[in-house]
DNA sequence: TCTGTGCAGTGACAATTGTCACTACCTCAC
DNA sequence: GTGAGGTAGTGACAATTGTCACTGCACAGA
């Protein structure tokens, strides 16, 4: 099976080669690092997946996948990312995508997908369906959660979140904990990451 | 001393006025959560200082810098930020930005750095000018720590990182000591963060 | 060969973080 | 008034994280 990767970043391109080469089915036919590349490279070569990373700076994910699924109606595309919320998740089906692909998934997990995408069903994995109602709930958190959401966002430790809202730290640890809770992540750095990405998309 | 506070997200505009409204001699004059708004109000109301957020939408900080700055050039504007990357410090001061506040500084020095770029001196936090060379660190992290980094940007935990990377637990964690080291950052989560708002711009 | 330098690893440690059970207080509804 | 539900807090705990000193190894240059 022939894979294209696409990702802005290099370093991606290359683990997630040396990753999924563990798999002897797998074949990585190419990879770019932009939506444009990655169209001229379907025009020259045969390809049976694309995995593509939604966020891309000049042409982001989405615009690619809409475009590579008007000209080469064919390729399957896997949507790369780390964490899906709604909306794009939904943009991303809407717009003919076979599944998705967590950055954060295990190796194993991600030679699961791809197979079972090749084979024509399409897969979004349980966390990536979980984050379904992940926008929700982002909006669920109470008002003091998202202060000490932004607080945490800007890197600061339980200590400074406390002085800074005058609330004991202790306080502020359950608190985070109920976060992680309803948004199913595991510490302080993945709500943070969560935090960052939700902002860089808008909204 | 006439504030207006710039920032798309409401609720760090509500934090910065509890918090700054803790000095007498600050008066909020007006909040606005994007620059257009900020433009209009300021057509309408006197004010000293602008505290003006770089990442916004629609009209991001830097094109609003500009804007005010052509419009109203006795304003004095203090750029709202995170962490700094050079590029974006370059740019804010060419445009005629007065200073840098960092969101993750204390509110004392929030409060000084107000007050001394009111009189007229250009304040850049020391943490804002050591991220002035925060660029060329980036690219000075050794390869293997960009790989430890990309992972750790996605969430996961030192052995998971271990395990992706094939090595051990015990030289992720001396990794990111290193590197934490190196961009002067406190923690993982820190580390996420300015990765993150990094790549969130572009470059 | 010897030396120094850089990289991967180990083990110990202290601090921070996340979880949990349980308390105290407030307020709203009945 | 009483009880249910929500919010803030405490204390104990286990796990994770970050730091540090030190080892072993490879490799380049004198």
């Amino acid at each position: 099976m022939k894979l294209l990767l696409v990702d802005d970043d290099a370093l991606v391109l290359e683990s997630l080669e040396i990753l999924l080469s563990e798999d002897p089915s797998i074949v990585i036919a190419g990879k770019a690092e932009q939506g444009a590349q990655a169209l001229s490279f379907l025009q020259n070569h045969p390809v049976d997946m694309v995995l593509l990373d939604i966020q891309m700076p000049v042409m982001d994910g989405i615009e690619t996948l809409q475009r590579i699924r008007a000209e080469f109606p064919r390729v399957k595309i896997l949507m790369l990312t780390t964490f899906a919320d709604y909306r794009t998740l939904h943009r991303c089906l809407e717009s003919g995508a076979s599944g998705f692909l967590l950055k954060s998934d295990s190796t194993e997990k991600q030679i699961l997908t791809i197979k079972a995408v090749h084979q024509g069903l399409p897969v979004i994995s349980e966390q990536a369906l979980r984050s379904f109602s992940e926008d929700q709930l982002f909006s669920d958190l109470k008002e003091r959660e998202q202060e000490v959401l932004m607080q945490l966002a800007q890197g600061l430790s339980n200590k400074e979140i406390a002085i800074r809202l005058c609330m004991s730290e202790g306080t502020v640890r359950n608190m985070i904990s109920v976060m992680l809770d309803k948004l199913d992540l595991r510490d302080r750095t993945q709500l943070a990451i969560a935090y960052w990405q939700r902002k860089s998309r808008g909204r």
